[in-house]
DNA sequence: CACGGTGGAGTAATCGTTTTCTCAGAAGCT
DNA sequence: AGCTTCTGAGAAAACGATTACTCCACCGTG
């Protein structure tokens, strides 16, 4: 494996002078500069990266540490996060913490001991030893949710307006008995959206039930044993807010096995805008989170916070886009 | 940020003790060990990653390099390493290189760069510059389709005989005028389906047509572009056997519009069960390839790769199974 | 002409680990 | 007792880049 030494006697030159034509960062000759390069072609030398890093004491890489790799709604900022970061030269690495404190632990603890730039996050309700992230100075960006007590840069959907709005769109459709399936308490969008849904009810002056409400894990199983137990009672909901899209496939699941059918008997919105959510009869009607955007803001702000760390954090919150579809269509029932 | 030698010095002991002491690599006296210990607990101390790969010359990181983050296939394959992977207690960073053969050389890169200890991909068909990891004998497996002409561990599916299996499935139907839309050529897998689709067709007497293939490549907008076209024919097909999700995303939409309905006016197979497969209506028939198991089995044979280098390369080849739902099922027509 | 300034290249220090030596002392053996 | 063997710990040499310094040659100016 070729080092800069190597690039260095073979190109007649000394190794400061190899790294100086590499990086450019220094006017160098343009008849050595030109040696350089061509031995460096010859040899196929790759820099060291460990080598460059320790020296340079940063790595040109973000972590992007998300809950969930399967929920299409993560990878959509994923998308957004790499395509800012990549104009700019550096590279990102996804994690994958899958909702779990101790493998966010562990990452957050890889992305400290690589001393990469800085770290995008979705924290879990705990965010374990974010506070040693914080403490080192590695610039940090929440997304999704807020990070839990301590301030930082955040990018935010008004997802309880959004939940507000979804649910009076139920209730302006006609729905009575209007239920909520959300994720676990203390996951701020979970919760965010509870109260949102909650707003609805105050205003509209209906009264809300715990009955009504079932919470669970992100994913569809849970969501579908919610949505069975929520049915099987004496008085069911005749519309449910459905916190996100994986909750969403197991509610519809189970309204298909209970033979209700979405809109007329029992209406439906759900979190994130999935590209199958007109396919499902009858098509769906969701609330469309700005995913990529937030990426891309993400991004942004995790790149001005490593030019200057010692901005102010800030928030920023993006709106969400009620789609209707007929899902939450009651028809000409009277 | 705390380094081994202020360990060192608060433990009164000398930089390769505390080395030692946290490594485990060698013995060292108890009562050394708990100073050490303590010393760098009270200290926060994370030793520095590039230091660390510097001097041992490798990272206890993989690689996962796959075509797109958004495919719930490949999502899942990366679950599968991750957990393989964790468990030996490496860490992995996933790299997205979206179908683009420039993002994919560029993840080479760095993964050549950063020295890490091995690399999991799904090429591009041009698959630039695996040739720079194959030199440097950086342990390499290839998933989901091999690599071009080099060899190397390879975990594949044996999708022509899938593909085989789901056209002859919608023959049995009763379907006359089976189509296939495919992804690009040039991409394996795209082409294995597509010869699997023509085994059928060739088996059974059929004459096939270039006027029921349509190519595009692997995401919705595509596919839908060619199922319109291909129904906007004289002859449309009365069946369609679809390479991917995304894919299948495309052909309902335009079936839809069409005002055709999958199954009873033309049945509809799709590559990779997606948790939404039963929702649509009709449930979507699919053709489930074990992503997971590909992750797993992956990781393991890099590993493997990684211990002993000098092994003959293998290729895995696992089966998929079909999944009948409605939309292949075409009623009591006549 | 002398002198300061400048540009370009080399020398060597440096980043923070791991690991090879080296060595002292303990232990085992005859 | 005298010898070898072994154990455990410290000193110091890597690892391969970047970069602060140094130095030389050359240029322009007073």
């Amino acid at each position: 494996m070729a080092t800069i030494s190597d690039v260095a006697s073979l190109a007649g030159v000394s190794t400061a002078t190899v790294s100086r034509a590499l990086n450019g960062k220094s006017t160098v000759d343009p008849e050595l500069a030109a040696r350089v390069l061509a031995a460096a072609r010859e040899l196929g030398y790759q820099p060291n990266g460990p080598a460059r890093n320790l020296r340079r004491q940063e790595a040109a890489v973000i972590a992007l540490i998300i809950s969930d790799v399967e929920n299409p709604f993560f990878t959509a900022i994923a998308r957004g996060v790499e395509d800012v970061a990549h104009a700019v030269g550096y590279s990102v690495v996804l994690c994958n913490a899958d909702e779990n404190a101790d493998k966010e632990r562990r990452y957050v603890d890889v992305a400290i001991q690589e001393r990469v730039a800085g770290v995008i996050m979705s924290p879990t309700p705990t965010a374990t030893n974010v506070d040693l992230l914080i403490n080192r100075g590695t610039p940090l960006v929440a997304v999704d949710r807020p990070l839990p007590e301590r301030p930082s840069d955040t990018v935010l959907v008004d997802t309880r307006l959004a939940a507000r709005e979804a649910t009076e769109h139920l209730m302006t459709q006609g729905y009575q008995r209007i239920g909520c399936v959300t994720g676990p308490s203390g996951v701020r969008t979970a919760d965010d959206r509870l109260a949102g849904y909650r707003d609805a009810l105050r205003a509209a002056r209906m009264k809300s039930s715990p009955r009504l409400v079932r919470r669970t894990e992100f994913k569809a199983a849970g969501a579908n044993r919610a949505a069975q137990d929520l049915l099987a009672q004496p008085e069911p909901p005749d519309a449910l807010l459905v916190a996100n899209s994986a909750m969403a496939i197991g509610v519809l699941a189970a309204l298909n096995e209970a033979s209700r059918r979405p809109g007329r008997d029992v209406g439906v919105v759900a979190f994130d805008d999935v590209p199958w959510a007109e396919l499902v009869d009858p098509p769906l009607t969701v609330v469309a989170q700005p995913a990529y955007e937030i990426g891309t803001v993400a991004a942004q702000l995790l790149l001005a916070r490593i030019a200057d760390n010692t901005r102010a954090a800030t928030t920023t919150t993006l709106g969400a886009r009620l789609i209707e579809r007929e899902s939450s269509h009651r028809g000409d029932l009277p």
